[in-house]
DNA sequence: TCCTCTATTTTTAGGTA
DNA sequence: CTACCTAAAAATAGAGG
């Protein structure tokens, strides 16, 4: 009757596996959608799995899809930007060698 | 000194939603972690804010691509799936209903 | 198989350094 | 701000129906 503190490791029976992954599946959804509402962002999820018939989406599929392609397109803006940034700090550090060679 | 059960709600400090931010998304990363570990299969995470300068990617930003895009594949694959057995399900009850008609 | 129960572990909100 | 602490809440492994 004593529950003892599972290690780490890949549960090899086929019932406990997929307990597990239902329970955790749960956890996992509830987590999104509670850190959606305490720090008012966006967030979405999606889980497959031979245990069920369809995947399981947060918030919904369309949802999903328009999180996912907004974040996207953030990752790319802030590329261009630190790229550019790198740009202007390289231009900086030009300009200012070239004024210690004029200077000698 | 007594902690109340929180509410549901989006949290208005700003340095108490940054504080709950950063435990969660830790909590979050490790649950997506383990659910890997337990039951065996591919999982990705990854989450931006204005708290972090980068963001945080579960495993890799290579694998979170990778496992993305074959999620993305199977899903259409078992969408074609179903079209089809949609298809031979409805070419069937075609063939029932003939031979019905040819019966009279 | 699927649900429910519950002891135990794990997470975490709020406090302090 | 960050890091640690801890009581309390929440998640969950394993058992049982």
């Amino acid at each position: 009757m004593i529950r003892t503190k599972v290690k780490l490791t890949y549960i090899t029976n086929d019932s406990s596996r997929k307990a597990t992954y239902k329970k955790r599946k749960k956890g996992l959804m509830e987590k999104v959608s509670e850190l959606s509402t305490y720090c008012g962002i966006d967030t979405c999820a999606i889980m497959r799995s031979p245990y069920d018939s369809q995947p399981e989406v947060w918030p919904s599929l369309l949802r999903f899809e328009q999180v996912l392609s907004k974040f996207k397109m953030i990752l790319k803006m802030e590329q261009r930007k630190n790229m550019v940034n790198q740009e202007r700090f390289l231009s900086q550090r030009i300009v200012k060698v070239v004024e210690q060679i004029k200077k000698h």
